[in-house]
DNA sequence: CCCAGAAACTTGACACTGTCAAGAACGATG
DNA sequence: CATCGTTCTTGACAGTGTCAAGTTTCTGGG
């Protein structure tokens, strides 16, 4: 279960065996970030989240339209706490190695989420929630690779960067890389990124 | 259609109102690339596929066993084919930013294939033709890294080559780059590529 | 030539999926 | 307390992967 009481307008209530569910837009999203975590983004089912919750099988669809708005909140979710994960590191450190090693991390700590962020075809890219957290996380990754200014869209450090850092954190939650990788990525990623041209001198 | 005849023991036979398909196992794979470029792999169908080669609902399970059957000879096909791509970009120029702007090429020339390699959870991992084009594949890259002998698996070279190239590749087909790059690939991983400190000095 | 037996494919069924329309239960507002 | 809109449920539908059983075709030995 996500959580046992709720709170409305002021009072604290049971969540058993009530109607309205209090938060359910939450505990659905909760359940398929549960469920994504488990069985991945293409095993994942509506109706299937709908039972972890505790819900019927249509009420998912009632709250997000369909199964790709139920991602797309995840999706819009994921990229805002992943900007603030970037802005983090950048402001703590002002160095572009901090901000790979947040982006590895994340991609670690929030596997679910990572997963189905980079996959377009799984969301509704048009949604607005979900443009403007996906902006924040892009500025933030550009102002971490030193990218600034109007131009920064089309940037060949950010680009390079960001192929790297990604390169590398999704070949590692694929599981594409050797076990020595996955056992200290941390330590991996640093070791790598020595190899990348960016933020020095 | 694929073709429109086949050869059976010498003789060239038409391919239609034949109960013995001839090769359906190629025909099936072609047409499941031909469907995954189209939709791309989440929304697979083997009913589709299926259709498209013109056979019953059944005959791809029949043939590949399950779903992850039929992408799994995919994918091996697809490694191989790889591993072509890469061997021939380092025999034939020994440079490493050649290897990567082939590894890029193959992606967007193979894209179906490759959104389907790289995600093992569609496919099943343990299949000795898959592994064996897989390591083929791996070796390839490693070579033009200028990662050598038996540590090359975890060799922070290679693996700084792999994740800078294999992201550049991988955002680019998932759609996740701005237009100018998408417009020419190639360019922009020229540009992008100066950032990487492999195959140097 | 013929006829088992194997191989290739089809047919039919099952449980499961996402989506939609209609209805029931509930909170809020007068 | 009555009404209204929201929240959620129920029931249905077409489509999916997979499995068992049946049918058609090829093969090889007499």
């Amino acid at each position: 279960m996500v959580f046992d009481t709720v709170k409305i307008r002021g009072t604290v209530v049971p969540v058993t065996d009530r109607y309205h569910h209090g938060d359910l837009r939450r505990a659905l999203i909760d359940a398929a970030v549960e469920a994504v975590g488990e069985t991945g983004p293409s095993a994942l089912s509506l109706r299937a989240v709908a039972k972890r919750a505790g819900v019927s099988h249509a009420a998912p669809a009632h709250h997000f339209g369909d199964k790709a708005g139920l991602l797309t909140a995840v999706a819009a979710e994921g990229f805002d706490r992943f900007a603030d994960a970037l802005e983090l590191a950048w402001t703590a450190t002002g160095d572009f190695k901090a901000v790979g090693a947040a982006y590895v991390r994340f991609a670690i700590d929030n596997r679910a989420h990572f997963e189905i962020m980079f996959r377009p075809e799984l969301f509704h890219g048009d949604d607005p929630d979900l443009q403007r957290a996906e902006a924040r996380s892009r500025a933030a990754l550009h102002r971490g690779a030193g990218a600034t200014g109007p131009d920064a869209d089309y940037n060949p450090a950010a680009l390079a960067a960001w192929s790297f850092v990604h390169g590398f954190a999704g070949l590692l939650v694929a599981g594409n890389f050797p076990q020595a990788v996955a056992d200290d990525p941390e330590a991996a990623f640093a070791a790598v990124g020595k190899y990348l041209r960016i933020g020095e001198e």
